[in-house]
RNA sequence: GCCGACGUAGCUCAGUUGGUAGAGCACGGGUAUCGUAAACCUGGGGUCGGAGGUUCGAUUCCUCUCGUCGGCACCA
């Protein structure tokens, strides 16, 4: 008998004799380590826990203190509610697409047919039909078979055998089966259904088949799996809470913007807290810029549209452009879909200089775009945005100083807004669909490069993602989270050798010809003000710091008439000194107005009575706490002043 | 745009064999003038998203349409 020599995640290694089963290894080790033992590898690949471990190899076992085993569990999940809806009559028939786990759970494509489709009312039937595949505890058992004996095996589920006529000839098929279920599977299973006992599905939506919007659509059933009940009760009460910390809550408790079908769909309308939070922004990020040698202009929203012709945009975005106006002399107007072409303008308007670069064109550009309805999100995907843009020409040669100094820029004020949970994507074009980018591989291949290289200088993390180019260059995107979990693109620095071609930018060199051709960075460091605004909103659940509050003081005088006066000459104190300050004029008991106060978030409360007024004080509360202090005037306007002066600085 | 669900007062939501609607909060009026998270009384407010159809009669059933939500696709 040949010995196999076997790893185990305490670091012992013990000699077994070949054929031996995973399974029984882990149970031969000890209880403990039994029970936490979910899959195999054997070098590296996965291998069933009930198959027989071959000879040679390197052997690991992986437990449930790897984090690796909620992805199995939940891939394992999968499987078993494809196994639950199987037999389930009204879904015996059902197609199934694929299966994976996914960060917070995972999912399973599946085509019932048209009008047969799976609904979340169906969801206790599954999810008692999975419960009791459980209590069976069937082995997962997981083998290698041809490929016609797997054409065979999948006859009925015509997209398994998409899949495998997909397969590279020679590729390595396997299966996995419990009980009377089989699936088309990569491996990386746990033992048998009995492991999966803490589930729930989340909910069903469609989705294309292998995410081609030319596919048919299928049901995508999502779900999510933990190992302790109490892990799945806190999961799903973070699911729960998303949605309070969701802009369009908050943004509606708050009276911060609305939006109508009046007005129209993807066109918010800014109420005056809303719009006061985006004044902030905006007064900030331009400050910012112009202590950064930006020259901000003004552009209009409305131009030829020419112009978007000469850039390419028409080309590539006509679908998602507003429609032209036909002005009826030859001449077509365009809402402008981004700002380029007018700041590109802006250089053009003179004869330019290697002295006059870098030069930093910015403005808050008003933008349209006809985005899908079905992608329009509350302040995040609007038809109308405001972007913080800012176009740099730059010499070439100097191209990555300028890029450095710009992320530097960025990450100067994200560290004024406490953004801290983001991630760097250095976003190349799709090597295998290069006909929908500027086509220059030379271009490409050296401006991804120099990115790279920019990024590694500066020794910051990043990830990189192919297809996720502008059609005209590589770009650094600064991705980040929304409260319910999706991923958006909060700020962006975009290389582009392309539109200085196409507007044939020109500028004189040091040696006096005028043939130098500049490249273009285009940059948004807070991004559009929609989505920063739904981005700070979620970020503080609508308890803003005070630079940020719409309303930074509330006022209440105990008794109106006794002490509205005293009341209002501390809120003109407080305007003088450029705050946000209201006298709460309501007939209403001290304590309703307290709540209201805590409801709406503002930062300090001052109760103003009999108590403050002789001795010129205040009684403050500050959000978010129980405590009430009395102080003077002066002491508090030191404090809110030092509290807004802190996040407000522009250096 | 695609698949599914949903659309009743400003907001959150009730409203079944089809007989033109109700609560709480909010808002207006009144009483009380109150020291840190909801005083009490009272009133107004709805073409039940829109259009068409079936019916003696539609918030309810059907069709279309607009919008919202969950995803997918898209995202310069």
């Amino acid at each position: 008998m040949a010995a196999i020599q076997l790893t185990f995640p305490d670091g012992n290694v013990k000699e077994y004799d070949a054929g031996v089963k995973p399974i029984d290894v882990a149970n031969g080790i000890s209880k403990s380590l039994a029970k936490k033992s979910v899959s195999a590898k054997l070098d590296g690949h996965y291998v069933g826990m009930n198959d027989e471990i071959p000879a040679s190899g390197q052997f690991e076992l992986i437990t449930t203190d790897d984090a690796e085993s909620l992805d199995i569990l939940r891939h394992s999940a999968s499987h078993l509610m494809a196994q639950a809806l199987k037999r389930i009559p009204k879904f015996a028939n059902m197609h199934f697409g694929v299966g994976p786990y996914i960060e917070n759970g995972f999912y399973y494509d599946t085509d019932n047919g048209a009008g047969n489709q799976v609904s979340v009312d169906d969801f206790p039937e599954i999810e008692a039909m999975m419960h009791k595949i459980v209590k069976e505890n069937l082995p997962i058992l997981s083998h290698e078979i041809s490929r016609e004996e797997a054409l065979k095996t999948f006859a009925n589920d015509p997209y398994k055998v998409e899949l495998i006529n997909d397969l590279p000839e020679g590729e390595k098929i396997t299966v996995a089966v419990q009980g009377d279920h089989v699936e088309l599977d990569k491996g990386g299973l746990v033992p048998s259904t009995g492991w999966i006992k803490h589930f729930k599905l989340i909910s069903v939506a469609g989705a294309y088949w292998r995410g081609d919007s030319d596919n048919h659509m299928m049901q995508r059933i999502y779900g999510t799996a933990f190992w302790k009940a109490a892990d799945l009760e806190a999961d799903l009460q973070r699911r729960a809470e998303a949605k309070e910390r969701d802009h369009r809550n908050i943004g509606r408790d708050l009276d911060l913007f609305f939006t109508s079908q009046e007005v129209g769909s993807g066109l918010p309308v800014w109420l005056p807290n809303g719009a006061t939070i985006r004044r902030q922004v905006e007064r900030y990020i331009v400050d910012k810029e112009l202590n950064n040698d930006y020259l901000h202009v003004y552009t209009p929203v409305l131009s030829n549209l020419n112009l978007y012709k000469t850039s390419g945009h028409w080309d590539h975005y006509r679908e998602d452009m507003f429609p032209p106006m036909d002005m009826g002399d030859g001449e077509y107007l365009e809402l402008r879909p981004m700002n380029c072409p007018s700041h590109i303008m802006v250089y053009k308007h003179k004869p330019r200089s290697y002295r006059d670069l870098p030069m930093r064109v910015a403005e808050l550009g008003m933008m349209h775009r006809y985005e899908k309805s079905g992608a329009l999100t509350g302040l995040s995907r609007v038809r109308e945005m405001t972007l913080n843009d800012g176009h740099t020409f730059v010499e070439p040669e100097k191209l990555e100083d300028e890029f450095k100094s710009i992320l530097k820029m960025m990450m100067e004020v994200y560290e004024d807004f406490n953004i801290t949970d983001y991630r760097f994507r250095l976003s190349y074009r799709d090597p295998k669909n290069t006909e929908k980018y500027f086509d220059d591989d030379e271009m490409w291949e050296k401006s991804q490069a120099q990115l790279k290289r920019a990024m590694d200088d500066l020794g910051v993390d990043y990830f990189e993602a192919e297809g996720e180019a502008a059609f005209y260059g590589p770009k650094l995107d600064v991705q980040t989270k929304t409260a319910l979990g999706g991923e958006e693109t909060l700020s962006t620095i975009q290389l582009d050798f392309l539109l200085p071609e196409r507007f044939n930018l020109t500028y004189v060199g040091e040696d006096g010809k005028d043939n130098h051709r500049p490249v273009m960075l285009h940059r948004g460091i807070v991004g559009t003000m929609e989505r920063f605004t739904a981005y700070l909103i979620e970020m503080y659940k609508g308890a803003f710091p005070t630079w940020l509050a719409p309303l930074q003081v509330e006022i209440i005088p105990v008794n109106l008439g006794a002490h509205g006066d005293y009341a209002r000459k501390i809120q003109k104190q407080l305007q003088d000194a450029g705050l946000r300050a209201q006298v709460e004029t309501k007939d209403a008991k001290m304590g309703y107005l307290i709540r209201e106060a805590q409801t709406k978030k503002v930062p300090y409360t001052l109760v103003l009575g009999d108590e403050e007024m002789g001795q010129d004080n205040v009684t403050v509360r500050r959000y978010g706490q129980k405590a009430t202090e009395t102080i003077s005037m002066v002491d508090f306007m030191k404090e809110i002043q030092a509290d807004v002066a802190r996040y407000s600085r522009v250096d």
